[in-house]
DNA sequence: CTATTCAGACTACAGATGTAGTCATAACGC
DNA sequence: GCGTTATGACTACATCTGTAGTCTGAATAG
């Protein structure tokens, strides 16, 4: 895996499109190119071809890999939804925050973007972190 | 402002080389090109004309404004940083947390990317918006 | 066995982004 | 007033991203 975290890490990021096939796979995987497309072209209003270029892309980023299957392939996450998400909100703090969360924090309680469940539950994890 | 909020939650985003240099006229404003270029370019290994474009893009997207001084354009930000920076973390929360931020909390704590200090700012502010 | 199908491989193109070069001219300096 | 300069306007090109079309052939179905 230590060659597929350099490959998040590195210049190759996941584009959004990218992104929404991964998130189809990481829900439910391995996957058919059409059992892909079932699942997210309606909602994203794409054709099969856009999933199939986006599927292949991601291949070649090394953050899927495949299974032959009879004529297809069975897609599979080489890049784990967890690294990706913590990749992501780590570069956003570290580009617009300074690399600290807690502007971050404050941003988000300023936004009216913190639910009561929001604020119990990091509360909880506050509690945890100080054991 | 409100043309300019629509920009920023448009189609048209701040790109990240963008986004540098608008950090770069947040932190002093107005400015000219060159000025803009002697904040950032050395540290980005920028040259002049990269920064020209980004200061022209800025500007179509109406993230700036211009005020002519002599031959020159002295720049001033539209967007302010605050705006942006709010609308990102937003962006982010509802990409990859389903709109929740307890567990963008937690991934930024189990990254280890919480300090004491955050620590200690995030319940000062828990505690503001529990009265 | 044959006809059909479907899915990967390959291609296309537009727009966005990153980075930079060129040119004309109004402003600047002497 | 004249020569110089700096800067905006315009252009260039590579790469990335978004979206999709075409084609071939191996797998599939009958």
């Amino acid at each position: 895996m230590t060659a597929n975290k350099d490959k998040e890490t590195g210049s190759e990021r996941i584009s959004e499109a990218e992104y929404a096939v991964m998130e189809a796979l990481w829900q439910r995987s391995p996957q058919t190119a059409a059992e892909v497309c079932d699942t997210v072209c309606e909602e994203r209003g794409w054709s099969m071809p856009t999933v199939k270029t986006l599927l292949s892309r991601l291949v070649a980023k090394g953050a899927l890999a495949t299974e032959p299957d009879g004529r297809r392939f069975l897609y599979t996450p080489l890049l784990e939804r967890h690294t990706y998400v913590g990749g992501e909100s780590k570069r956003l703090v570290q580009r617009l925050f300074g690399g600290r969360a807690a502007p971050l924090f404050a941003q988000l309680a300023e936004n009216e973007a913190l639910t009561e469940e929001d604020i119990a539950e990091i509360e909880r994890l506050l509690r945890e972190m100080k054991k």
